[in-house]
RNA sequence: GCCCAGGUGGUGGAAUCGGUAGACACGAGGGACUUAAAAUCCCUUGCCUUUCAAACGGCGUGCGGGUUCAAUUCCCGCCCUGGGCACCA
């Protein structure tokens, strides 16, 4: 029977009552307790609570609630990343100050988080805005500054010719040009304020090894990471300069019949007097700034390049005159932004070889048929009756260069060096031609300046002579001066604040200038989980003592999105705080559960545009809170996949609360052994399950116990049993239930446990198979043997039948409490 | 293009140390209650053939192969969808 209850009246009345309680605040560090670090990524303060914010931050609520049940002291912290584009950009359009929309939309926002009646541990709460918050993200650049991690370099941007500025990626159009005008934008270096991350490349990647994550994410990671092992060789050039390549293939040398350089690299413009088609080259170099990296990457479009006419190089190895050329498959930005070129053994080079009529000369042969020879085979089409026959085969096709193989061998045309192995000649040849076997790395130093008002101010001022000098701790924080038009006109907007001028010559001096560029808003999300744990803290950003106590964090749940930004971001900032000695741990996050998002009803990514947003509080209006974190939690597992939000489908956990509500009416004074056996398999599952993250099927478990109770009726204690184990699911209703049985909260009580003794089946259904195909089915105990199970299909007569009429049994299959297999015949 | 993930009824999904595919929920159909509707309760519901109905039988986990007594699950080759690709956060 279905009871109606008034979730409006419920959830304000105890969620004012938790408020008053501050049942949910952390306190003082409680030592009886074991400590449980849950984080969720914070959130930007967009000023409206998103679908995808509920499924964010309420659905690990069940996760957090759970291990409050298991005894533990739980930290579950909520501020906002309140920093970025978004509020300048709103700021301009309403003509407001980003500060104030920031500031609203924040306010806003804690109300709605307060309608989700959440454990959030409100009195551990920041935000990137706030100056004491920021002056510690300025403190540890200056830091990094000093020991230099943070430096001053040269990065690619998205330059807009028409604005006369850099823009945001998301600023630039599909077809490359810019939102705001149109023009074509082009890619552009320029001095930059960098970290740097690849010094720390090799800890990050090593570093996962001892991390509870998901295997795919920890491969995310190191693919995006990207370490290659290689060598640096010198070429000569003709015009008198070394040019340093990095290859995987030393052992490829003598193959080497060009060499490249990306059309950025340095020594094109050095050299341009030198070479004879100048124009030409000068062009090309224009064309391939418009062009974006995946488009350069991209292996099915046919490669360009043009040939350096009047400078040649020279191969260290065969002392061989090679052409050069430029072309944008090269990137400035990997290795060291030139290559040599082996055609017959790269695909790429291969292909542009063969384009530009360059020699392709074999280096490596394989001799024994293997791995590598069939798939070479295979690619290439051969067929052969015998492997000598196909080992000539393919040796025909790489000796006549009809294609690159880039797999095993020995060497061959390379002098003194022939047949050596691969692996030999790597290090041999490296070394005669005075080359370091070395590593490179995907992974680019991580560029954090940006000529936008609402962000840190990078505290850095410059001396007369230009030199920088990182702002002492004392005038931190460095505050965002307020004097600023932060309209787009091509030039940073803080170089307009007569205030920070005045405050940096009153402070450092006449002619000393300040930086005017401000942090990217990912180095406010790389440390905030410090500061949640020592919120109030103003003489260290966090102190150690806090650290030895509330890190690493236990879990942290986030959006997929961040698999290789944000989280690898994070982890760097750790590891570069840890060895300054100003970081307790290594590695921040212990756990870690990537979610999907919630899709509109028409299964697209919700936007307003498509009419398909799900407006949050509407919804709690509706049905209440415990409704949609209910329903949320219900649509699947929680970890990677995206699902579409069912209008329908809400209503279905409705009515399960509202069953559960009226359960008090089949109360009886014993209840059957099977109710209380499936009771006890109803906590096994959901406890295990929530541990997972599966919380659908706990949630469904818990309707299968439902389903059952409404028949047979539930002892007294039992529904008290069922509604601590619904608890984490449905706080509200389950405390209001409780609080007509009880003076304290539900949701101070302890998680039941279940009795093994009493979740243990006595039988079981299995399936019969004849010849593998499903004919019936038995029940049997899970510990029958063989003959018991083979004489129960006698008592069967329709087994029995079947059996007969395939004749004699040849095997039986019996694998107790799951499968019995007959074959006939 | 590269990296990561996913593809099961009308829908969301369940079942993976290989062992009865479709738990649970939505939707749909039928019935009860009602003057009526809503709500609620009961029954049916993967598809196909046959049938008054069922039984029996066949097919079925994106596609094509393979391994196995047995494959949604393992292996190989494809197709499609989603996320990320460094200045959105």
């Amino acid at each position: 029977m279905h009871k109606k209850f008034d979730h409006k009246e419920i959830e304000k009345k105890w969620q004012e009552k938790w408020k008053a309680d501050g049942l949910y605040d952390l306190g003082e560090r409680d030592e009886t307790k074991e400590k449980e670090y849950v984080l969720v990524e914070w959130p930007y303060p967009s000023g409206n609570l998103h679908i995808g914010h509920w499924y964010a931050f309420a659905v690990p609520d069940i996760y957090v609630r759970y291990q409050r049940m298991q005894g533990k002291q739980v930290l579950y912290p909520m501020g906002f990343d309140a920093f970025g584009l978004p509020a300048e950009n709103a700021a301009i359009k309403r003509n407001l100050n980003p500060r104030e929309w920031t500031y609203s939309n924040m306010e806003y926002m804690r109300s709605q988080l307060d309608s989700m009646g959440n454990a959030f541990s409100w009195d551990k709460t920041t935000s990137s805005t706030d100056p004491e918050y920021y002056k510690w993200t300025q403190w540890m650049f200056a830091e990094f500054f000093k020991n230099g991690i943070a430096y001053r370099g040269e990065g690619i941007v998205n330059w807009c010719p028409g604005c006369n500025t850099v823009i945001a990626n998301e600023q630039v159009l599909t077809d490359g040009t810019c939102e705001r005008c149109g023009s074509t934008i082009e890619k552009k270096k320029m001095p930059q304020w960098m970290l740097k991350i690849t010094n720390f490349a090799d800890d990050l990647i090593d570093g996962l090894d001892d991390l509870d994550w998901p295997e795919h994410i920890k491969e995310a990671q190191r693919n995006w990471i990207g370490r290659s092992k290689g060598a640096e060789i010198d070429f000569e050039l003709s015009v008198g300069e070394k040019v340093t390549v990095f290859t995987t293939r030393p052992d490829t040398l003598f193959g080497a019949t060009y060499m490249v350089l990306a059309p950025e690299h340095e020594l094109v413009q050095k050299h341009k007097d030198s070479i004879t088609n100048w124009s030409e080259v000068e062009a090309y170099i224009k064309t391939s700034s418009q062009k974006d990296e995946q488009d350069r990457l991209d292996t099915t479009k046919e490669k360009t390049g043009v040939k350096l006419e009047g400078i040649t190089a020279t191969n260290p190895a065969n002392g061989e005159e090679i052409p050069v050329y430029i072309a944008d498959y090269v990137l400035a930005g990997y290795g060291t932004g030139a290559i040599m070129a082996v055609p017959a053994h790269d695909e790429r080079d291969f292909e542009f070889a063969t384009k530009f009529g360059i020699d392709i000369r074999p280096v490596i042969m394989p001799t024994k048929v293997g791995g590598c020879v069939t798939k070479f085979a295979q690619e290439n089409k051969v067929n052969a009756n015998s492997d000598t026959e196909l080992l000539t085969a393919v040796q025909d096709i790489i000796k006549s260069s009809q294609a690159a193989y880039t797999l095993k061998g020995r060497l061959i045309n390379s002098e003194s060096f022939d047949d050596l192995t691969i692996d030999e000649a790597k290090g041999e040849i490296t070394e005669k031609v005075g080359g370091r076997m070395t590593s490179t790395y995907r992974l680019r130093d991580w560029s954090i300046g940006r000529q936008r008002y609402w962000g840190v101010p990078i505290p850095i001022v410059y001396s007369p002579e230009g030199e920088a000098h990182p702002v002492p701790k004392e005038h931190l924080p460095w505050t965002l001066p307020e004097d600023v038009d932060f309209k787009p006109t091509g030039e940073a907007p803080l170089a307009k604040s007569a205030e920070l001028k005045k405050r940096t010559e009153e402070i450092f001096g006449e002619g000393w200038t300040p930086e005017v560029e401000t942090m990217d808003t990912f180095v406010d999300s790389s440390w905030y989980f410090l500061r949640y744990i020592d919120n109030k803290n103003d003489s260290e950003l966090s102190s150690k003592e806090t650290q030895k106590t509330w890190m690493p964090i236990n879990m942290y749940f986030g959006g997929a999105e961040h698999t290789t930004m944000h989280l690898l971001y994070s982890r760097f900032w750790q590891k570069a705080l840890h060895r300054l000695g100003l970081a307790e741990h290594a590695e921040p996050y212990k756990r870690r559960a990537n979610h999907g998002m919630i899709l509109g009803p028409d299964g697209n990514k919700m936007s307003k545009s498509k009419g398909n947003v799900v407006d949050p509080d509407e919804q709690v209006q509706n049905v209440g809170a415990d409704t949609v974190k209910l329903y949320l939690s219900f649509m699947g597992p929680y970890e990677d996949n995206s699902y579409p939000w069912d209008p329908n489908g809400v209503v279905g956990l409705r009515r399960f609360l509202e069953r559960v509500y009226g359960l008090s009416e089949h109360f009886v004074d014993e209840e059957t052994p099977e109710t209380t056996s499936l009771l006890h398999k109803t906590i096994k599952k959901v406890s295990g399950d929530i541990k997972e993250f599966k919380f659908n099927t706990a949630i469904s478990a818990m309707m299968v116990f439902v389903n059952h109770v409404e028949r047979t009726g539930l002892s007294k204690q039992s529904y008290g049993t069922f509604l601590k184990i619904l608890a984490p699911f449905a706080p509200h209703l389950t405390e209001e239930i409780w609080s007509n049985y009880h003076d304290t909260s539900i949701h101070t009580e302890r998680f039941p446990k279940f009795d093994e003794e009493l979740v243990k089946d006595k039988e079981v259904t299995i399936g019969v198979q004849i010849n593998g195909k499903m004919r019936g089915e038995i029940t049997l105990s899970p510990e029958a043997t063989e003959a018991e199970a083979l004489n129960l299909i006698n008592l069967d007569a329709k087994l029995t039948a079947k059996v007969n009429e395939g004749g004699e049994i040849k095997k039986v299959i019996y694998i107790p409490g799951r499968i019995l297999n007959l074959i006939i015949n």
